[in-house]
DNA sequence: CCTGTTGTTTGAGACGGCGCAAACAGCCTG
DNA sequence: CAGGCTGTTTGCGCCGTCTCAAACAACAGG
């Protein structure tokens, strides 16, 4: 199960073997914190089920969504980007399943498994790339956009099919939304609303559900200029 | 001279002189392109005098400025996050000097020094934490407060003083800290006035000097809420 | 020195999205 | 099943910022 991830794709038995030997499994509920941004970054992991919330907090006490994480993927990294904290916190979203290793077990690792490493920069080479996207996201769209966007980026990466459409299949508010998008919780409800209008979604509480992806692209990849 | 920039710090100087020897050093005059968005990535470099915008282009033909590098800082590193090809285009902003190191002998440098790798990474890990950054600021922040940000990253990144307060020393215009910012030019030239007006800053053409970094902090960090 | 180009300033008006407020609805707990 | 809690919806008014427009200033090149 976990050998068909794309971070182990390429790698022996007994590298795949070396590394689990070394993990450790553990399990966290619905809402708790996997680590806190600021503190001693002392391991990091890998989702294997649930969905994790990256969360930042500003020093005025706002909240910004900086991704969510999905069964397969590597989070709190840190060790590998030289840092000694985390720079966000992780919240389990649902209740979750992970694997963990030291931080001080890197070096070996990744010398006994060159693919760890490897995959490791990978991801936070994508990272980069996501987040540098979403800037220009920020600086060039209008909200209505960038919520469209958000929803299909959702949708694509953990949307689970229904008999009405595909449904995020993990409990989101139209706070988190608004916390995705950099904006406030109304202005998510009233586009939402106005989208269930013209049969593009359907909503409920802490639940979305896309009947119109097709439609919804169409609001994201809408130009107003030129 | 090379030797002393914290990329190299803990160097051997046979593993320095390995370095040199490969790399091949070009001068860019202002306003050419060292590589372009969406390119082939066929080298890395280091920077070792000059100013170079990284920017992106939207589809619809927006640019916005990711970044600017300042001697000393590698940039063009696709090749440690196993990219094919440049996610932006680097600007020479004045005339530079650059090392280049083709991509193909980035697993030979590395292997014979590992300094280089992890002086990428904590590179690479730097500038996710700072677009970061920015996504939570342009999240949270209004333009004035943004713009304000950005001006006193300049100064600290690229300040030269002068007699009348501290000059950011490459040719800079209102587009270009618009772009920076996700505002217009317009508005930046409205903030730039209004700060002139309280002797904050002094502009001119392409160039702006700060005379008042802790007015503009206070500008910075102005909560509007609570 | 004149002229075109590029960058800057400023005004007027419009509007998108926010803040505030209030009512409502689904869920959990006792 | 009552009550509180959490999440959602919607109206209204305002403000910050953008758009459009025009004039101006600095520089470069012929």
């Amino acid at each position: 199960m976990i050998a068909g991830l794309p971070l182990f794709t390429g790698m022996r038995n007994e590298e795949l073997d070396f590394l689990l030997a070394r993990a450790r499994s553990a399990r966290y509920p619905k809402d708790t914190a996997i680590f806190d941004q600021d503190g001693k970054a002392d391991a990091f992991f890998l989702l294997l089920d649930g969905h994790i919330r990256v969360v930042r907090l500003t020093p005025e006490g706002e909240q910004v969504i900086a991704r969510y994480i999905n069964a397969g993927e590597l989070f709190g990294i840190a060790v590998a980007m030289g840092r000694t904290t985390y720079p966000a916190s992780a919240i389990a979203a649902v209740d979750c399943v992970a694997l963990s290793w030291p931080n001080e077990a890197w070096p070996e690792l990744t010398a006994r498994v060159p693919q760890l490493a490897s995959g490791t920069y990978r991801t936070i080479g994508q990272r980069l790339q996501e987040t540098q996207d979403k800037v220009v996201q920020m600086s060039t769209e209008q909200v209505e956009q960038r919520v469209a966007h958000a929803l299909l980026r959702l949708v694509q990466q953990a949307g689970r099919k229904t008999g009405e459409g595909i449904e995020i299949d993990f409990p989101i508010t139209r706070q988190d939304i608004a916390e995705m998008t950099g904006t406030t919780l109304h202005t998510v409800s009233r586009l939402l609303s106005a989208w269930e209008e013209k049969g593009l979604v359907r909503g409920g509480r802490q639940k979305v559900i896309v009947t119109d992806p097709h439609g919804l692209m169409l609001i994201a990849e809408h130009r107003r200029k030129r």
